[in-house]
DNA sequence: GAAAACATTTGCCATTTGGCAAAAAGCGAT
DNA sequence: ATCGCTTTTTGCCAAATGGCAAATGTTTTC
């Protein structure tokens, strides 16, 4: 619970009361490997706060591959924002990559929180801007990088990340196919 | 001025008072083709209305390559949201594609009426929020899609911006040399 | 610990894309 | 219409990546 705290509290002030309130409402979950937080097709009802483990949002392409669009790690948010918000189907799936361990918030008293915390709303909305444009600053190199660029940089940026997931997700990540990724790997040793 | 406050109260409601107040800091500039909105290694200290003509930000890779990272057409706000909120230097340039007319506000006004009119940060809010997601949405399918296949969405979601661009723009924007594309579009003929 | 299930690597070859430079086409000014 | 400039197309070949299937390696289950 302290890292959702310092989390919140990196982005405005909250007086203990009103830290206490938000604490309230959170509840912890277990999501073991493999398993959806938020599926596509469905109305996304809950935002996460990772307290271990990695996850990813992915979907299926015209074509029907699966592509991983991004990773999440400890200390971030956790939420398909499209569907919550607008409470519209997902497009989406969210998906433990390793066994993970959350904090989540209802819907219901996400909503109730942003009403009552005088100041809530305004973090929020920083944590959320900030958090897609960490998203869009990630995602925006492998448009133009070569293969193997995109994988030394993956690797330079997220250390932490690289040996908790498989190479079929990261190779989709990277826009690329797992045996071009393996090949990869092969030339860089 | 009219397409600028139909397009703020699609996001939340405002009094007449509180538009004409908005309003009131607006002015028009007039950017012709090439000339910067910003530039990178300065700081961002207006945000920007599209009343005509496409824009776009574009950056230097490390290997010194000029990449379009986006477009922007009429109707948009335009704005290096990093340097502005932060005061930092900005490491992109917003760039005139064509001839183009702005709604302007300087910092200092666009702030003055965050603090002034109750209820304008929470659309503020929601208008980045939904542009940072729609960026993210046209990006990423460029990570995992073929060259022929992302110039095709281009066409197919983009026709109005299509012809008003050079080729080379287009290409640095799917990720592809600017040959890659030119035959690209002699193959689809 | 063996079998089964899953993940990663590799070989082979086809296809796509890049790099470079020259040619062609388009465009504006005179 | 012509010149000069910029943009786009094309040819040629090299390099990167994909597709598929088999082989190898790793993990899980019983």
């Amino acid at each position: 619970m302290k890292e959702l705290v310092n989390f919140i509290l990196q982005y405005g002030n909250l007086n203990q009361q009103q830290i206490d309130l938000i604490t309230s409402k959170a509840s912890e979950l277990e999501l073991p490997k493999d398993e959806y937080f938020s599926e596509a097709g469905k109305i996304s009802t809950q935002v996460g706060f990772v307290l271990d483990g990695v996850m990813r949002v992915c979907y299926y392409d015209n074509k029907g591959e699966e592509i991983t669009k991004y990773f999440i790690d400890e200390k971030n948010l956790v939420v398909d924002l499209e569907s919550f918000q607008n409470s519209i189907c997902s497009s989406a799936y969210v998906q433990a990559v390793t066994d993970c361990k959350l904090l989540v918030f209802s819907k219901h008293d996400w909503e109730e929180l942003l009403n009552t915390i005088v100041g809530w709303d305004a973090i929020v909305h920083k944590i959320i801007a900030r958090a897609l444009m960490q998203k869009i600053e990630r995602r925006s190199p492998l448009v133009s990088e070569d293969a193997t660029t995109r994988y030394l940089s993956f690797m330079e940026k997220y250390p932490k990340i690289l040996n908790r997931i498989p190479l079929s997700y990261l190779a989709s990540y990277l826009g690329i196919t797992q045996s071009s990724l393996s090949r990869i790997r092969k030339n860089i040793r």
